[in-house]
DNA sequence: TCAGGCCTTATTTTT
DNA sequence: TAAGGCCTGA
């Protein structure tokens, strides 16, 4: 298909349209010739492979402005489907850009699951079944207004059926069982169509759980994140006339991501796209990263066959990373069979080689890598500087940012760690969520059984044993049986009158709601009354400041809804979190996962061993594919960097506390050594080994092989004598001990001087604390909550100094 | 009912 | 190591 077939669309389009088209349409300005065949190849199936760093966004964006100049289609015709809603947003914000308001009009652009809350929300009343309680059959269907549970909600609710069903949840915990049934909703199988061979799932009761799962969430008008995908799906395949009228009103389709979608998905996505076949589907299989969460690259692989006459375009110009580093990414990436092929190319010629450093243990890696981050700020090794801003530390797995956060707080490099949980995970906005919902939805039993006790009110296991009892004997809502139990004083005492207090308070604030009280101050209020705010005033643990201004912000983000039910409805799927209006520059921590499709001028990529990186339980679990994700996510790294990419690793790492020594990883060795610059750790010599080969230069970077090479007599006296020399020697040894601190340490000995025994201090992680006693340039500290520490004195406020400054 | 001690376990994470 | 869940004693 070329670029005349728009020729056709001119007889159909309207008059405005072919106006708009007899103007430049300055949405293809500076497009390469792939990027515009992309947007303009509008009919029937087109394949995306869009590489890293090769404008996919903008010929995205672009593609749906010419599907709507060109007539082709009213912007509520697209459907525009992403994974995460800053994708999604990214692309509102910049169609916006290119054609003013008219991308406000895209109703249909968002995430797999807000769009399918939508159509959900239309036909929820589809979604029925009979179930027998008390063994009468009652026909329940899902409502409009149907709660989205999130994981919590859903181990909660998993927790209470296994022991229900008499099974010991310490060796079959709800979380696993939450795994399984995520994994089947993955791939559309209702309680119905699981398939024979996962009978033994769970002890071989899975599939019951699961259907008693399923019904109890019917009960509840709940629905968890798979069964938004699975409903529709069922929906579109049982009823004709509902997928026929949305064939009809999706005109054109397009795909984020394509490689991250699982079966559920795909079949989604074949069920809409099954009639006209305009889908155009946007992905790279060398950066799926997700197979674990049942992503198929299959899908990706297969498209060519499951669309017909599938039009492959790929985006091969890469706009982002110099030359070196698209080589060392095209090197590594080599080494996975049956992928669809790209060759990134560029027009940069300049630029560094991919720089290469091994290091005694994690600790001095995390200190080389501050060091280095620090210097390139001031511009070092002949290169420009950079900000703090422009530069990210990308891991394997979140456990490795510890050392880097230590390291960081020691030294005051501001750094800033993307990931961890996210806002609306967090504790205290959970639990005044569960508030909300109660008032909006009395018969939340699930938010009422997180908040009974929460803040403590005296209401034990015993009291709430009593409820469930009163509830489920008169068939009402927890909340209801909790006031039935007050008013007949089957609950008494303290833990009574408390009870009667929060009854009577959801039963307040709920009627403030429907008398139209403004929803920010009945927040507050809700918040004040149930004693939820001053639960976190009371308690001084260092976290508890921050869980209160989270509440703050809770309350903040409400201003964007007109009421607290608009709110609840949307939250539930907006798990960002977006902390914007930062001040300082800092540098980046996140994990691998994490930095997909974003970019830096300068990226660090430590931990590059064997066993955790690749992971080992990847290749335990999934073997030769568990391999190739892990180098795809090799993949993903490194092409992250637009100037500057250091890949690192340590000969010896702490490993649940345990000392290990690791091999270099293996990806290391895929590295083709023309693209890399091995650097010399600090302490070692080794300067201007000419290098052949990246297992040379692992070892030189490591330090190994020097004494062969330096001859010199007094050179290898001064490595005998260095600390490197003696760190090898006790590598060789295999003693697996805490190599020795650094020395060097400037005594800063008016920090220090500046406290006492007994002083009380604040730190910045740990807290309010005792100083005990001074060693050296270090005070040893005993904090209330984070034990007993030696920090530096510089790094300590006096106590009644903490609440003056901005921590 | 609740605080503190013991034992277990230990990627990647979006919606 | 260190965090989270469970149990026990007060």
């Amino acid at each position: 298909m070329t670029q005349f077939d728009d020729s056709d669309a001119f007889e159909a389009a309207s008059l405005s349209a072919r106006a708009m088209q007899a103007r430049p349409a300055p949405y293809l300005d500076g497009l390469n010739p792939a990027q515009l065949r992309a947007v303009q190849t509008l009919d029937g199936p087109v394949l995306m492979l869009a590489g890293a760093g090769t404008g996919k966004t903008r010929a995205l964006t672009a593609r749906i402005a010419h599907l709507m100049a060109q007539g082709r289609a009213r912007p509520n015709e697209i459907l525009a489907v992403t994974f995460t809603n800053k994708a999604a947003r990214e692309m509102k914000e910049r169609l916006g850009r290119m054609m003013g308001q008219a991308a406000e009009g895209m109703p249909w652009l968002g995430t797999f699951h807000s769009v399918c809350v939508k159509l959900l929300r239309r036909h929820a009343e589809l979604v029925g079944r009979t179930i027998h309680i008390n063994g009468e059959p009652r026909e329940l269907h899902l409502r409009s207004n149907f709660t989205i549970l999130d994981t919590d909600d859903q181990n909660r609710l998993l927790k209470q059926l296994i022991e229900a069903a008499d099974i010991d949840p310490k060796r079959w915990p709800p979380r696993m069982l939450g795994g399984i049934i995520d994994h089947w909703k993955n791939r559309a199988w209702t309680p119905d169509k699981v398939p024979t061979h996962e009978a033994g799932a769970f002890d071989g009761k899975g599939i019951a759980l699961y259907r008693q799962y399923q019904d109890r969430l019917l009960t509840l008008n709940a629905c968890d994140f798979g069964d938004l995908l699975m409903h529709v799906i069922d929906i579109l395949q049982r009823h004709e006339d509902v997928l026929a009228q949305y064939r009809r009103w999706f005109r054109y389709i397009l795909v984020d991501e394509y490689q991250d979608t699982n079966v559920a998905q795909y079949l989604w996505l074949r069920l809409l796209a099954g009639g006209h076949k305009n889908i155009c589907c946007v992905g790279d299989d060398d950066q799926s990263i997700y197979g674990w969460r049942g992503a198929e690259v299959g899908n990706i692989l297969r498209f060519e066959q499951d669309f017909e006459g599938a039009e492959v375009i790929r985006l091969e110009q890469n706009y982002r990373s110099t030359p070196h580093i698209l080589a060392a990414a095209a090197g590594v990436i080599q080494g996975n069979k049956g992928r669809l092929g790209k060759t990134l190319w560029t027009e940069l010629t300049e630029g560094e080689k991919v720089r290469l450093i091994g290091h005694w243990d994690g600790e001095e890696e995390a200190r080389w890598i501050g060091e280095e981050a620090e210097a390139m700020t001031r511009g070092t090794r002949g290169l420009d500087p950079f900000s703090l801003d422009g530069m990210a530390i990308l891991v394997r797995a979140a456990h490795q940012m510890r050392a880097f956060e230590d390291r960081f707080l020691t030294i005051g490099l501001p750094y800033r760690v993307i990931g961890g949980p996210r806002f609306y995970e967090r504790l205290e906005i959970r639990d005044a969520m569960a508030y909300f919902r109660l008032v909006v939805s009395p018969d939340d039993d699930l938010a009422f059984e997180r908040i009974v006790n929460t803040p403590k009110r005296g209401l034990g296991d015993k009291a709430q044993q009593t409820i469930q009892v009163m509830a489920r004997s008169n068939g009402v809502s927890l909340l209801e049986g909790a006031r039935l139990c007050v008013r007949s004083k089957t609950i008494g005492g303290k833990g009574g009158r408390a009870l009667g207090e929060l009854c009577d308070g959801l039963a307040r604030w709920r009627a403030e709601m429907l008398d139209g009280r403004d929803h920010i101050h009945l927040a507050e209020e809700i918040l004040d009354e149930s004693g939820y705010t001053g639960f976190w005033q009371n308690e001084k643990t260092p976290e508890a400041p921050g869980r209160l201004e989270n509440l703050k912000e809770l309350v903040k983000a409400l201003e964007a809804f007109e009421n607290l039910q608009g709110f609840l409805e949307h939250v539930s799927l907006i798990m960002d979190n977006d902390s914007s209006g930062e001040e300082e520059p800092k540098i980046t921590l996140m994990t691998l996962h994490a930095a997909k499709g974003l970019e830096f001028p300068v990226v660090f990529l430590p931990g590059w061993e064997d066993g955790l990186f690749p992971s080992q339980r990847s290749m335990d679990e999934s073997g030769v594919k568990g391999l190739e994700e892990e180098r795809r996510l090799a993949y993903v790294g490194i092409t992250r960097a637009e100037a500057v990419c250091t890949i690192s690793f340590a000969a010896n790492r702490r490993v649940y506390g345990q000392w290990q020594s690791a091999q270099p990883s293996r990806f290391i060795d895929e590295l083709p050594a023309e693209h890399v610059e091995v650097l010399t750790p600090p302490g070692l010599y080794g300067g201007g080994f000419g290098a052949t080969g990246m297992a040379a230069a692992q070892q030189m970077a490591m330090g190994g092989g020097m004494a062969s090479d330096l001859t010199d007599r007094a050179a290898k006296a001064d490595v005998y004598n260095s600390p490197g020399w003696r760190r090898l020697q006790s590598n060789a040894t295999r003693t697996l001990r805490q190599p020795a601190e650094a020395k060097n340490l400037v005594i800063d000995a008016t920090a220090v001087s500046a406290f006492g025994p007994g002083d009380r201090v604040f730190h910045q992680k740990f807290g309010y604390g005792e100083v005990m006693g001074v060693e050296g340039d270090k005070l040893e500290v005993e904090f209330d909550h984070a034990g007993t520490k030696k920090i530096v004195g510089r790094f300590l406020l006096p106590a009644d100094q903490a609440g003056d400054t901005p921590f």
